[in-house]
DNA sequence: GTAAGGATTGGC
DNA sequence: CCAATCCTTACT
């Protein structure tokens, strides 16, 4: 029987909680009612303000206000005009820690990502505990998990040589 | 108000 | 290699 991940799953540190996340099921409720089960494939971990990566090094804005959050929260937004980004805020409140979610089962790319599961703007700051749209469910642990330096930061210095992505 | 650039993708 | 496409942020 599939649980949905409590709130405590993500009020933990992201480089716990990204890692776990590959292999568990994100489950995506459409408006026409049909439900469909992605098994996540590929995370990275932005962990906070001093991680130059991070949204949230930026400080405080309309955007990177939810990453500031209690843990549990979607953080989705626009990048490249055109590919919606799928975060999950987590950690405890003011830790600002996100996880991407870059990669799915037959999706591959964060930007592949929110096209298949049709997030827009008003997925920001929607909760994973609650809401009957968008959740993710337990399943096996994976038993290897690959990781490596996280794509597209080559702007922030030695924060770029962290191995913060996670992969099958 | 204006301008620069982005946690990407797909096509040439 | 580079355009697409538009929002966020920083600066005047």
């Amino acid at each position: 029987m599939a649980v949905r991940l409590p709130a405590q799953f993500f009020l933990r540190d992201v480089l716990d909680v990204a890692p776990e996340l590959i292999g568990k099921m994100l489950v995506r409720r459409f408006d026409d009612g049909r439900i469909e089960k992605y098994r996540i494939t590929e995370t990275e971990a932005y962990r906070g303000i001093e991680d130059l990566a991070c949204h949230a090094s930026k400080g405080r804005t309309p955007r990177t206000q939810i990453i500031f959050q209690e843990g549990g929260k979607v953080y989705v937004y626009l990048i490249y005009g055109m590919h919606w980004m799928l975060n999950f805020v987590a950690g405890k409140e003011n830790e600002a820690f996100a996880v991407l979610i870059r990669g799915i089962e037959g999706f591959s790319g964060p930007g592949r990502v929110g096209r298949e599961l049709e997030l827009d703007r008003s997925f920001y700051g929607e909760s994973l505990i609650d809401s009957s749209r968008i959740w993710v469910e337990n399943a096996d642990p994976i038993s290897k998990i690959h990781t490596s330096k996280r794509i597209g930061v080559e702007y922030s210095g030695e924060w770029k040589e962290k191995m913060w992505r996670f992969y099958l």
